[in-house]
DNA sequence: GTAAATATACTACATTTGTAATCATATGTC
DNA sequence: GACATATGATTACAAATGTAGTATATTTAC
């Protein structure tokens, strides 16, 4: 699985959410983040040398962006090495440990599953 | 939150396991890793440096290591930072992106809600 | 008590990551 | 067409990470 880092996370975040952009409108998206533009723009290149994000079209000289890595999948894959690492793949496991914690009661997961039945109907 | 590197967690997870452990015990158990003897000490000393381990004793020249960072504490918060990463926090929203790429059916998170209901009775 | 083995301490070095600065070039402006 | 500006390309540099090698201090085995 190509490796994004957190800061590359960010960008590739905008490029999911607007499907094709300039790195203008990225940069603009990135406010937040008081980023240098020159930041943004290594970061868009080190996305691009990881083949993770593609040029669609170039205008003069602005190019367009694409993610070339399914959101979905990705984040999925993300997840699954994080339980993987810490629960030895367990989801079970680890949503015993949040529920241990206290990070989700019972009756949250209840609800939970009402929400994905009623989704999924 | 202290940040451990995925090297460092291999050896956080034995420490983990056995409550107090000697650089050779760690060593011994981090076998299939391949490492060299110097590495996991390097990784241990990075993890004291950290403040994650800490020495409960020293017999002779060798230390005894310790954890000093609760193990589901860790795990549930790094959790957390991930899906705050990938999901805006939204636990729901993982899960739904879980079912929807396959990876859990509805019939296996009723399963695991059986479960977990059987083992919180 | 001297040599070999061992645990620790210190140093090393390439790669990745965060965070730009600088240089080059196409473009729009006057 | 010369200059300011925007976009991209190239270079920079410290900290973190993966992965040891080397030096030092202790034990332990003769």
């Amino acid at each position: 699985m190509i490796k994004i880092s957190d800061a590359e996370m960010e960008v590739m975040k905008v490029i999911w959410n607007k499907k094709e952009v300039t790195s203008q409108e990225i940069i603009n998206q990135l406010e937040g983040h008081d980023w240098n533009d020159n930041t943004v723009r290594t970061l868009i290149n080190r996305l691009i040398s990881k083949k993770a994000v593609g040029i669609s079209k170039k205008e003069g000289k602005t190019y367009t962006y694409v993610s070339l890595v399914n959101e979905n999948d990705y984040k999925v894959k993300k997840m699954k090495n994080v339980i993987k690492q810490l629960y030895n793949g367990s989801f079970n496991e680890m949503l015993l440990n949040f529920i241990d914690s206290n990070e989700i009661t019972k009756n949250e997961l209840k609800e939970l599953m009402n929400e994905i039945n009623e989704k999924m109907k």
